[in-house]
DNA sequence: TTCGATTTGTTCGTATGTATT
DNA sequence: TAATACATACGAACAAATCGA
């Protein structure tokens, strides 16, 4: 029979706030650290509980706020995974364009370029790395219904992704999210956007199918991991003449009683 | 002694879902119905508990929801509080421009004009009352650091602020949601937001010190109470020459160990 | 198809800690 | 100090979903 981890918390010691923190910093520890394969459920409730040495409720709090934060998912009578970012996940969580009818599709895309290049000052400040550091750069543009719709150029450290090139992207049969997740172990875990107008240059327009000069959302986006590391940075450009940038806030729609 | 309440859920009843969920609808109708007046506590857990039959700890459950998506406050040795919307509410929910460093200000406001109006067919379908009914018409210029940065023209159907007018609305000293809570019961418990790119026309570029035809951001946005009902529209221009519109999603971070 | 083992989801109750008045 | 109320933690029981024998 097992006996005691070595991972129970001690029970008199100081922490800094509760202890379902605690645990919940265990657990990103672990799922950071590749303890879990991808696919496979984490332990059970109460072989977690058990191995740091608290009650399930204690655990069920840790792992509600990681499902919460769309890290976790749980099924019952299945057990507690990585949420995988698949397209119905991407197209759930962190997709936000929609048509004019208010309805969400998950975009065909088109690769335009796959690039090997050395971080510019700017973007390599954002992702934390070195200037003229080597990243990997891919254009890529996205179609809702036919018609060119956003832009996006991607850029990742190379240091993260090691070995990725363009065939194996080109021909992954999954969201890039979950080309990361799956080929990489890079499971990203947050996004920052941050919004402007702008008026779009030649370049932009051409590939959205705009006069020069209308207007477009230009959106900077980083993505980080559970650490807070950042991953990737895309410049997004979204043609709002059929679609919308769409934004929720607030209290959920309540069913009937 | 008091008897049992006849709120008390039957045991055996069938529900749609879980129990919790139908102690918050319980618990959001009383809101609604303006049970608990304005500034006062809810009662505490265990009163809820036991006027709805249920354990301290399903109550918890739907509080916490409901403190989640931001409609209470609780505060410990105090009680349970509707969140009232004021600055900081608003700033730290709402409130999504930041400036070149990130940062959030609270800004100050100029009343352009305030008129009695009828409703314009597109704006009664968003706001679900009739083409024609009479709306108030509140047109505000907000700015950061000095500049004017946002334009709002606010349309809410009379029917819903009975009595509003411009003086009181001008003289208000808190926010305006705050101004619709406190002085007449709506307390606004989501927001939707449809973010696109314009080029502005001269009334916009004008007001926001831009060029004419310079690219603006274009959000409309529709503001619910409890039920669901719709009690504002609000077109917004936002000039992103020195601004952003920040989202972000996902997981917070933690803590070091 | 049925049954049993496993796992999460919900509900209950209790005890203790902490912040506020 | 005492009373109140929320926050945390524990444990137990049963329901519901899933999977494989």
């Amino acid at each position: 029979m097992p006996v005691a981890s070595t991972d129970a918390l001690a029970p008199g010691s100081l922490l800094a706030g509760p202890l379902y923190a605690e645990v919940k910093r265990r657990i990103t520890q672990s799922l950071m650290s590749g303890e879990w394969p991808q696919d496979a459920a984490l332990p059970s409730e109460a072989q977690l509980a058990q191995r740091f040495g608290v009650s399930g409720g204690t655990v069920r709090k840790a792992l509600s706020e990681l499902v919460s934060e769309r890290v976790l998912v749980r099924r019952r009578g299945l057990g507690t995974f990585v949420a995988s970012r698949n397209r119905d996940y991407m197209l759930d969580a962190y997709f936000r364009v929609v048509d004019a009818k208010g309805r969400k599709r998950f975009p065909d895309s088109e690769l335009l370029s796959f690039q090997s290049l050395q971080a510019s000052p700017r973007v390599a400040t954002q992702l934390r790395i070195k200037a003229g550091a080597p990243v990997l750069c891919i254009d890529n543009l996205l179609f809702l219904e036919g018609r060119p719709v956003i832009l996006d150029c991607i850029v990742v450290p190379a240091a993260v992704f090691p070995g990725m090139a363009e065939p194996g992207f080109r021909d992954r049969d999954m969201t890039i999210f979950g080309y990361y997740q799956s080929r990489f172990g890079v499971t990203v875990t947050r996004l920052d956007e941050w919004i402007r107008a702008e008026n779009a240059d030649d370049r932009v327009a051409s590939h959205l199918r705009l006069a020069p000069g209308s207007a477009v959302l230009a959106i900077e986006r980083l993505a980080y991991t559970f650490d807070g590391t950042p991953v990737e940075h895309r410049q997004r450009w979204v043609s709002t003449s059929e679609h919308a940038y769409f934004n929720t806030l607030g209290m959920k729609a309540q069913a009937e009683a």
